[in-house]
RNA sequence: GCAGGGGUUCCCGAGUGGCCAAAGGGGGCGGGCUGUAAACCCGCUGGCUCAGCCUUCGGAGGUUCGAAUCCUCCCCCCUGCACCA
């Protein structure tokens, strides 16, 4: 295995000559991650550092997944970061298994150490807190870019912001990690690690970065943004978001998700996306997922026919049926939102669009009803 | 503790007594177009038994024919100052 092998997509392989030194010592590396579990599904943007992971375990070293159960269990009490919940032991639990099972999909879970630093960060006295804060400066964490641009604007930091990355750098000294991988945003916390250890006598690790995947929406690729294929998400919403990320994206896909040495054809960005599209989805779920999941593609969004499969559901009693009543209640609307949907013309039955609010039920029963792109039934009864 | 600023519909953010279910942007949804869920154009975007009605603008009261807008009390957030035990 080659070291471009081993940084492919790295942004930062810090120091220089370090990965090397490392690998030098000819023994299998550890190599450090750590993952959010408070957002439990693995993402494509997850992918890449795991994907760099993966790349270390072929080379025999071993990776080392960290679950922040204890911050996450003590959450973040500024208030700037409410979309992290504070969540109970049992949920850390449950997320860190499905992260492990979801990374599985990417990484060798044989050659995957999972460790909760809650193991260590709870025993710390208040003593070796400070013996950790003396690692470092005010100064060096309010460099951290996020914090010098809240500072400059005036925005509020508590002080248990300032140790956050502290405590993700002693993970790194209680794991003896070797290496430590994560998004370009992590920059400054993997270096924070290379400090800490040192402080604390151990040779620092080398810190490798990779580009951060960015999405449809044009943002990074994140569970808690909503914006993300999931490594373990159905196969055709996997293929319709990947169709759905602009043509200008591609070569970034291409490039990072793929790891494809060549850029995409530049002239048929259609094929190009297909061809990405599938392969996702073979790697989460096997070709004949990707297989059909392309035919549905082909056949609901393309052609706008109704899938093969199409959800059955029964009639309310009556001749007369109130649409928007039967939409909301099949397709989880409000009847407010399925009056619009009807008058912008996104109703359709048997592909027809319908105007009528009240329909004959004969009209209805054995029909198809679409309700806007994606969404189809077929009633009975 | 003191002084000042602020809490608006999914998000950001206008709005200082009626023309406000509340500008604008984002997001989302729908339609058109396109053999992409891309791009582009147009529309919609609180709820309901929907030409009308009901509930929203941190919370509770109050003034008024009428309040997101004014008053009172309360809660929460931010900035500065003070306290430096």
């Amino acid at each position: 295995m080659s070291i471009a092998e081993l940084t492919r997509n790295a942004v930062h392989v810090l120091p220089h000559g370090g990965l090397e030194a490392k690998l030098a010592l000819g023994r299998p590396l550890r190599v450090k991650m750590g993952i959010d579990v408070t957002a439990p599904d693995v993402t494509l943007g997850n992918g890449i550092p795991l994907q760099r992971m993966a790349a270390f375990q072929r080379a025999g070293h071993i990776g080392v997944l960290i679950v922040g159960d204890y911050t996450t269990r003590i959450g973040d009490p500024s208030g700037r970061s409410a979309a992290r919940p504070i969540l109970s032991g049992e949920e850390i639990d449950a997320n860190a298994k499905r992260f492990v099972e979801q990374a599985s999909t990417i990484i060798d879970p044989k050659r995957t150490e999972v460790r909760f630093n809650g193991e260590w960060l709870a025993k710390l006295d208040f003593a070796e807190v400070l013996r950790l804060t003396r690692a470092i400066t005010v100064a060096q964490i309010l460099e951290r870019d996020d914090f010098a641009k809240r500072q400059r604007a005036r925005e509020p930091i508590s002080v248990s912001e300032l140790l956050y990355p502290l405590m993700q750098a002693y993970d790194s000294v209680a794991v003896q990690a070797d290496v430590e991988l994560g998004g370009t945003d992590q920059l400054y916390n993997l270096l924070a690690g290379r400090e800490v250890m040192e402080a604390y006598g151990l040779e620092p690790q080398v810190v490798l970065t990779v580009e951060y995947l960015v999405s449809w929406d044009g943002a990074g690729m994140s569970a808690s943004r909503g914006n993300y294929i999931g490594v373990r998400e159905d196969p055709d919403e996997q293929f319709g978001k990947a169709m759905r990320i602009p043509d200008d994206l591609l070569s970034q896909w291409y490039r990072l998700v793929l790891e494809s040495n060549d850029d995409p054809p530049a002239e048929d960005p259609l094929a190009a996306k297909l061809t990405l599209a599938r392969w996702i989805v073979t790697r989460s779920h096997g070709a004949d997922a990707a297989a059909a999941a392309e035919q549905h593609f082909t056949r609901v969004v393309r052609k706008g026919q109704a899938p093969e499969e199409v959800p059955e559901a029964m009639l309310p009693p009556g001749d007369l049926i109130h649409l928007p009543a039967l939409l909301a209640e099949c397709f989880q609307l409000s009847t407010s939102e399925a009056r619009r949907l009807i008058s912008q013309g996104g109703v359709k039955i048997d592909g027809d669009a319908v105007d009528e609010l009240d329909l004959p039920r004969d009209a209805l029963a054995g029909a198809i009803v679409q309700a806007g792109k994606r969404r189809f039934v077929r009633f009975s009864g």
